[in-house]
DNA sequence: CTAAATAAGTGCAATGACTCAACTTTCGCA
DNA sequence: TGCGAAAGTTGAGTCATTGCACTTATTTAG
């Protein structure tokens, strides 16, 4: 009875099929558009039934999105392996804007800008993106109340990372992120550090 | 061609039908609950089809809220006719608390009592509520934006209406309202008297 | 006052996402 | 080897939402 190592065969077919719906969801939607594509046409290029597809993966929208725990990972360390000095809004400000550059970083890879512009214009997408990261609000809010030293529900603490991952979608849809981060960003930062003066 | 006043027995058979279709939807929702009724079912109860009920309402959860234009109007008022020497945080604050206490004050009535608990105890009906405040964001950023004399798209301001808006959610769900809208409004007040000290 | 324009409402079929129940196949492991 | 769990299948079904063709009532222009 192992923990640590899936150990086998089994798993790794199953991890083939979830990567197979993955690829020709992909494939698809970048064909033909997110709203011209059925879950059946992406099951059929899979070569696996409809109901499958939804056995590997909540909904839709989750074909394109592989993420979740890794950004709730990043998230949680941003805040907790800050360097010293950085105010935790800022470090948060700083993480957000990494995420952003590393899609500029990879824009010679076309696979990689088609996939951005691609949730950008799908209004499906572009929602489920959000929530994705708002998913992760608790998380967020308890590993600031961590580092402040405040109860673990602490309402100023819940309002910083709700706004700061808010502050993404505001983020994303300006022309230039980086102005728009400073601006955005501006408000939590003066406003947190009146009350937290030393994080 | 008169303009005000609608006139006509059209349009009073429309707005009663529409009433109908209301009031079916509240009464079975509370009834049964908002995911054990479907939509034939409001429907039948009014005695339409259920494509004239799609004819009125833009999905099942939009038979809840009849608001919508109302609560931009007053958000807006509450911004452009904030009383002298209140910031505009602090004014949406007090508007967001206004609109929590209407529903306590209104707590002997047993319908409306039911109809908050539905509202906060159904997922989607408590997406649906804040995404349509998120609707009017847009407004809302513009009219801050004029009260500062800051260009229509300026970022702080977009960011402002944005926090202020979702902050209700934050608020919602605590136990003591007043004192959850003071935290989180804090960091925004703190943030917002940095770069505009006289607004 | 009547006829044409307009709008409300109906019935029905279809689509598309998602679920369920009852299997069959395929491994992993004792 | 052989059993049980996990992966996958089939097929039918639910539910919201939309499109289409049609009827009926109400306006309104002439």
């Amino acid at each position: 009875m192992r923990v640590t190592e899936p150990t086998g065969r089994r798993e790794r077919k199953k991890a083939q099929t979830r990567q197979s719906l993955a690829d020709a969801a992909l494939e698809l939607f970048l064909e033909r558009g997110y709203d011209q594509v059925g879950v059946k046409d992406v099951a059929d290029r899979a070569d696996v039934s409809v109901t499958t597809l939804f056995k590997h993966f909540s909904g839709k929208e989750a074909l394109v999105f592989d993420q979740d725990d890794e950004l709730e990972a990043e998230l949680v360390a941003a805040v907790r392996e800050r360097p010293p000095g950085r105010s935790i809004p800022q470090a948060l400000r700083e993480h957000l804007l990494l995420k952003q550059t590393q899609l500029a970083v990879h824009a010679d890879d076309p696979r990689f800008a088609d996939f951005t512009r691609l949730v950008q214009e799908t209004p499906a997408l572009r929602d489920y993106a959000q929530r994705m990261w708002m998913r992760h609000e608790a998380a967020l809010a308890r590993v600031i109340a961590q580092a402040v030293g405040a109860p673990e529900d602490d309402v100023s603490c819940a309002a910083l990372a709700r706004f700061a991952l808010e502050a993404r979608g505001l983020i994303l849809r300006h022309a230039e992120p980086r102005r728009a981060a400073d601006e955005a960003f501006a408000l939590l930062e003066h406003g947190w550090a009146a009350s937290h003066p030393t994080d």
